[in-house]
DNA sequence: TGTACATCAGTGAACGCGCGTTCACTGATGTAC
DNA sequence: TGTACATCAGTGAACGCGCGTTCACTGATGTAC
């Protein structure tokens, strides 16, 4: 015999079952409308639950929302843990490479996040505006971190490497939103290879200006 | 007398009061919250017209948004042909201190188009998603255009002058987009000279980039 | 200029519908002894 | 281990409400002669 879960846990893991269920519900009907327009008995119905029941989870579906933005902003805080830690000793080019390589990957893994995120990062819900908002602030902060180990940025002043958080930070999430789109493109493939190679060109700019930036 | 209007004016002139009321409430009601959730009847009741006579002008709220996106993107337009024609003598400090200042202006003066564009570029709404996108690409590439005249990018390829127009125009957008933030801060002038400041900053590393380009 | 008919922007009533929220309930799970 | 009571996730019916859409209509405006 396993040590016996305690039977506490019986109906505790029901409950986590359904709220994933209308988690991933929700996400799902995300993919092709915005948080202001989704409905709770849109999403109840697609679990197979009673309305009501939705309220034994969540107070409304700006609630839900946040909750998405959590589990979303962790994967992307976990991909962007995975660049800087990967590429540290890279060359530039190779680390750029890289970069939008694992960019592409966390699309291809979990689109539906990501849809989330940019549609609702300039969104009509405030609650959720604002979280997304904070977490890229923070991810912002962390890459300017990183940056500063970085011998081009000798002697830049903090404001000048948040400055510069922020830009790769950016230029990360236009990039995933480019391979989203890739997706809906007539040759799919093609799209995100370009997509690819302009934001590789892209980060190229940034770390001449980087280079150069003193002097 | 002056020379007359030919009466017919005067049912078409109505008529286009009562587009433009529509146009303007909606885009009132949009400024918080998305053109999915926006309900016909709440644009007419704000304008003081029965709900039927909406479809006199638009067929859906979808179209009135593409309607919005038109007038809106002309706007914007207009600044970037302002920007690049107004600066195209200065030299790149003046250059950037005066292209923000272009961005904050065109902030200032239309919040509420700029407000609409920003939220809707990833909306919800497939169709308005669409002639954003296009339109910004078409600024792009009016960008990359003006690019090639400068000293700094001689000899680059077409796809490489496309590349670093699509950069400043997404700079220009989430410039304005910081702007349309920085008026809910608790001072809104510090937050938005925060946002100016950053914006420059930007665009020097992105303009010490296209100086190092090649070679 | 005046008249007779056509056009059409806006009306107001009606419709069926799905929404969010409430409530008392059920019955499986949990707990105390 | 067994029993008696408490908890609580999910139910199902009900509610009032505002929605988008339709329709025949009105009366000011437009046009032809």
């Amino acid at each position: 015999m396993s040590h016996t879960v305690p039977s506490a846990g019986i109906r505790r893991a029901r409950k986590q079952r359904t709220r994933r269920a209308l988690l991933d519900a929700a996400l799902r009907l995300l993919e092709h409308q915005s948080l202001s327009g989704l409905g709770l008995r849109e999403v109840t119905r697609a679990v197979g639950v009673a309305p009501a029941a939705f309220y034994r989870h969540f107070e409304s579906t700006a609630e839900l929302g946040v909750a998405l933005v959590e589990e979303a902003l962790d994967g992307l805080h976990d991909t962007i843990a995975a660049i800087l830690a990967d590429t540290r000793e890279s060359r530039d080019g190779e680390r750029i490479d890289r970069t939008v390589d694992l960019i592409a990957r966390h699309v291809r893994d979990r689109p539906a996040h990501i849809r989330f995120i940019i549609r609702e990062r300039h969104g009509g819900v405030r609650p959720v505006r604002e979280a997304i908002g904070a977490q890229l602030r923070r991810f912002a902060e962390e890459v300017a971190v990183e940056c500063a180990r970085h011998p081009d940025t000798r002697g830049w002043s903090e404001d000048d490497l948040r400055m510069l958080g922020g830009v790769y930070v950016d230029q990360m999430v236009m990039t995933a939103s480019g391979f989203l789109d890739a997706v809906e493109e007539e040759d799919p493939e093609a799209a995100a290879e370009r997509v690819a190679s302009v934001a590789r060109r892209r980060l190229r700019l940034i770390n001449l200006g980087r280079r150069h930036w003193l002097g």
